[in-house]
DNA sequence: CATGAATGAGCCTTCATTCAT
DNA sequence: CATGAATGAAGGCTCATTCAT
């Protein structure tokens, strides 16, 4: 009654969450486990009883973005390649990227340090099938960097902008049309001719 | 007595090559001063004699890319503020970044476990104060972003556009252009008012 | 009421079964408690249900063996210390040896393992003790150095011999004439003088 | 001047003493590194700085012993199979045995423990070649028995006779005689025929 | 200039064990 | 009977760093 000795339904949840907090304050490598612990006041044991590995931890992270990029990959796939289609990947990339941000940021930043592990190298592997929904291939370079600019826009712009004045949504908006207008060139460009 | 030895094309440069080599292939905090002695057949040892700390050899990589945005920002802040200027910054952003590409790619891909050093404290800085020399401070939001994408177009084109197909020349060209058309466009709303 | 519910062939017995498996498969400290509850596919704490400790799974497995031998040693005490009792009890050991075969391997193996347990320590004092039998003290280093390999022939020969071609019985009787043999003649040269 | 800081050159030499001393008095797999710094005073990364496991400590413990096995089982095979051949060996087994007692028992105590590392695995080779250059393959049942005890004479009875009273040179000759007596009778029972 | 030897701190991981349910 | 959750202790190992030579 005086300690709260309560047996917590939900510790691996909490350990994701502080894990994550950890590894963006601190980054991955220089976050051990034992700060972890004591975050959440279990003992490090604790955490292996949830998680194999230090790795588990980084998999469930970044598992359900993964999940979240295939199937918008998949989705667009499904669609006909029309300025339509891409302008709807975009719209629906800043919505997952918005959605998993601190994860998303969390893989950015620890890119190095992830190296070599599953996560990130299918990582690059989606970044790139993103980068060729948006493009044609036999378009001349100069759309193909345009597309990969309105790419970078939502990307990164999504972290950037948060310092940035203006609510949430007007930023977004402006988000988007700023990497419509690159797609819509592109586009225009390589159809016009 | 004039020129240094040269015994072996100057020890202290080859420790650099070699951590950079490391810690692009590794990581930074997964790379051991160990492995760094062991592939250049030295002793661990005899990187101290050389440099202080391993934060020292982090320093020595990443202190002339500083001095060379600073130095852009100084020039930049020495010119008006007009459109052509801000032209010309990019295009001295795109060449100093090609000037220094793997450091940059290691400031990168290693941002969290760089966190909390010098080096990149102010490289976020700089980040910040190129993007504030790309925008005027009351312009909307639209435009802050447009101004925003031109600098990400050049960032991260600059590494991302390596493995794409087409002469460097004709990829930095193309680079330039769609970040110039991306401030051209920040500016026309904005001075056109 | 009557018998035990018998439900999964007596869980206790199962235990043992594989912890001897495992302890001659890896070896008694290489052996843990989850990978024993592994095998059994239940949990750990369930293995706690039957033996208070890991030490009370060894001394289940050995405790049989020990008073097998207690008997024995018993039995050749109350014998007069004739010829024939010698090669009866070398008989009977061999009996006793080839019975808890695997049990007497896992003790043999893990030696050292298990120094500072219960039973190992009386393990030596039973070896000694059956030493002690064979031999009558003030004969000559000669004559017990005879029985003492009597002893180790029917003891390692029981194990040493099981990858060596013929029929079981056909390798103990074997073992036992060489032992008897060796008694024997440690016997003649002492009894004759 | 005060503390014996002297930087001692043959540390590894006295952690491999160290080492075999508790691996002996505990059992391999219950001395800890921890255990075998403290008593020589140094700390645990100096151990790993003589070697790179806590198996490699093993391996140099028990190395020089599998080579002067194989030597012995060289020469023996250079010889031609007579009882003359078969006793020297018997005898060179003894003394290889007493020169490096130690390890040997540490190598017996231990068998589980060390299973599935390199030494163990030969060290059962290296026995069986004995046990094979003792005995002619073609010979009964019997005579292979009398030559595995022989051997088992002169193996085992090496370390049980430590605690045997008599001077060591008595103990040592009565072992080759048994053993003597024994390929004798095996050799004698299958070349007489 | 450079090395061999060593240190102190810390890391990830595993283990035997406990206990409320 | 049995489990899910957790603990405290310890283990093997690596790292950045130091210093006498």
């Amino acid at each position: 009654m005086g300690k709260p000795q309560t047996r917590r339904k939900d510790t691996r949840q909490r350990i994701l969450d502080v894990a994550l907090e950890l590894f963006l304050e601190r980054g991955y490598d220089q976050t051990s486990l034992r700060e972890i612990a004591e975050r959440l006041e279990v003992t490090k044991a604790a955490l292996y009883y949830h998680f194999r590995t230090k790795e588990d931890i980084v998999d469930a992270l970044v598992g359900g973005i993964g999940e979240r990029l295939d199937e918008l990959i998949a989705w667009a796939r499904a669609q006909p390649t029309t300025l339509e289609t891409r302008r709807e990947l975009l719209r629906r990339l800043n919505e997952a990227l918005e959605e998993y941000s601190p994860v998303f940021q969390f893989l950015q930043e620890n890119q190095a340090a992830l190296r070599g592990r599953a996560g990130p190298k299918t990582a690059r592997d989606r970044m790139q099938a993103l980068g060729t929904l948006l493009t044609d291939p036999q378009s001349p370079v100069l759309d193909r960097v345009r597309s990969l600019s309105a790419l970078f826009t939502v990307y990164f712009g999504t972290f950037a902008t948060s310092a940035m004045e203006g609510t949430p949504e007007e930023k977004r908006a402006a988000l988007l049309q700023v990497a419509w207008e690159q797609i819509d060139a592109a586009h225009a460009a390589h159809s016009g001719k």
